[in-house]
DNA sequence: CATGAATGAGCTTTCATTCAT
DNA sequence: CATGAATGAAAGCTCATTCAT
């Protein structure tokens, strides 16, 4: 239909706004990810979305603003796996676990979803607004999630310490360990990450 | 006037120049633990040190020097304190676990020792000199004595997970996991780090 | 829905281009006066103008052209109000000057015109081509028609000081002193224009 | 004493710190009176100052201060000037605003002193706080300072419009001419304004 | 050794101007 | 003609580093 038009090659515009904005997201998490908030440039950013500086000041109000906005994008997949692993039908607690870790090393550990939890860690003590957005939209969700779990299974009649309900923040910390080994160690002292995490879900539901 | 009093008077070096390096070295802990490194500013050094700026430099070839021999000199102590749990006298691996944590709430949590810790975790990655040398004196050494730990308890015929010895990280995720959580949200959703290792040293060791 | 009804209905062009110049000139005019020319952005201009930025290359060369074009404009209106005062019909020249500077309070200094003043007073200094065209367009004829205001009034037999021919910026003086006053002061100090300008005038006749 | 010392050239460090500052003040004087606060460029002020451009942020807060601070330091010589006015012995009126009319010739036209004027007619409806410190400290004095000479005058039985004691803006209207018109008009069309304050003058005192 | 004023490269941000639509 | 997203040069400001004292 519009294949007779298209004979000329646009030469610029060849991304909608919206477009160009999800460019300049996905650069940022990239620059950002890999120097912090405070090393990351600007002109790195631009030049990786392949846009000019200033356009950055098109869809951001400044670099805090971008920053902020690269986190809040990318918290919407996050909950959307969240929401997807809550409906998952009943089962064992060990297997609905090891779901769970199955989820988190496809869809975090090996994405660049991981990044978004680093930069939550490493940036959150300087931007309140950020650690307070990720614990209402995700941390609490996830240890609500957890917590249900864990309850489940213990009514089900299955041998799962009741503290855990209390502190799910138990079956989530080698999860974090090992997005932080990953960043630090993966060369001089790689982590098996399965191994671990099939010991760790053997620990929480013993029998 | 004053010319005559002040002949012997010493005004200024009230401070060894290594007492004035410890100064630095502790002002820069600070501020580089409250800021990052990128964000942090050598005036913020100076100012919190009670030097100039330019004696930073008399002291440590640049920036990341600075920061490196931090991070360096904060280490002994942590060493140290390994030792001295290296060296308890045996006992049942509850015990001598629960005596780690113990240690670790009082001499790590509740002192600047975390800050170490985070900043290892938030700069290492830029930092590859830092990460090494933090795994080589610090993480291996730790790694190996919760691995001995285990192993003892194994022999001792104590019920143990053997998956431990090789993935003593499922031991100390908790640690990592009180300091990152009470950097983000210890305002908005503390936690309690004494039950939660409670609990967790119960799930290690079972029976 | 809306389509069908739409079929004829002009929504753009709206404002012929003539209109939108018109727009565009009188949006710079009030930009420019409040802001000066530096410190004006075309962005405020194209806003006020109620049209894009890129309209305004259009009608201007740049940013410069705009300005340039605003005061040459805006010195019409200006001329004309001088052709009326100079065709007023023979008259005593006290009441002459009063009639002039009635016109002055009522046409210049309650409308945007003073602003014109103001903006040749501030910017003329790096516009030379405006002040010479400012000059040679209102300067030299005002001059000219006080001037010759004086030299009928002397040839009259009225009692005027000959010098006032040589130098009618002394009868200009206090209305410049008005605009500046105005715009300076105000708030916290504001001048009785009509009673100063009423001194004046009896200063400039005696008799 | 410290000649033989002296023998080495000093490289750097040729200024105090103070002169320093002032060698910034009256190149940001310059470069302000010739180009208006939002045109000038902190790097034009650097250069003509022979200062880096870091320097200057070590005097002043921004590129605001920096132009308050000049305007403010420059009021005082004009204090001094008016004071100096202020104490003149007791003379007819005529020949004491001669004399007025004389220091601003001397000393305010024929200095840079003249471009304080400027730039604060042009610049200060957009730094209220200029405007206001300004009349403050020399309009409100100036005011009062011919008020009193008229008064003086009256008093003495000489012969003096009243009105002028309460429009002596109408005795400042001229010299403020004289700077604008210089400022616009100094190359196409000269004013000679020895010969209009001579005028002036004798418009304000007949007889 | 210690100082802190000075430096200037480098960063964020702005805005006149362009151009594909 | 009109639009407004995109551009990128240029400006203000910062801060690690230097160096005369």
């Amino acid at each position: 239909m519009k294949s007779q038009a298209s004979v000329s090659v646009p030469k610029k515009r060849r991304l909608s706004p919206e477009q160009r904005r999800q460019a300049i997201l996905k650069a940022g998490m990239d620059v950002f990810a890999a120097q912090g908030f405070a090393a990351s440039k600007l002109d790195s950013v631009a030049d990786q979305a392949g846009v000019a500086k200033g356009t950055i000041y098109l869809h951001f109000k400044d670099k805090q603003d971008l920053f902020e906005q690269i986190i809040l994008e990318a918290i919407g997949p996050i909950l959307t796996r969240l929401d997807s692993v809550a409906q998952l039908p009943d089962m064992p607690t060990d297997i609905l676990l090891a779901k769970v870790f199955q989820h988190f090393r496809t869809h975090v550990l090996e994405t660049n979803k991981k990044d978004i939890i680093r930069l939550v860690m490493t940036e959150g003590p300087r931007f309140p607004a950020i650690a307070t957005f990720y614990h209402r939209e995700v941390i609490s969700k996830f240890k609500a999630l957890l917590s249900a779990i864990v309850k489940r299974g213990i009514e089900r009649g299955e041998n799962i310490d009741p503290a855990l309900e209390q502190y799910p923040h138990l079956i989530v910390a080698p999860l974090l360990m090992s997005v932080i080994w990953d960043g630090l160690f993966a060369d001089i002292d790689p982590l098996n990450v399965a191994g671990m995490l099939e010991a760790h879900q053997k620990l929480l539901i013993q029998g």
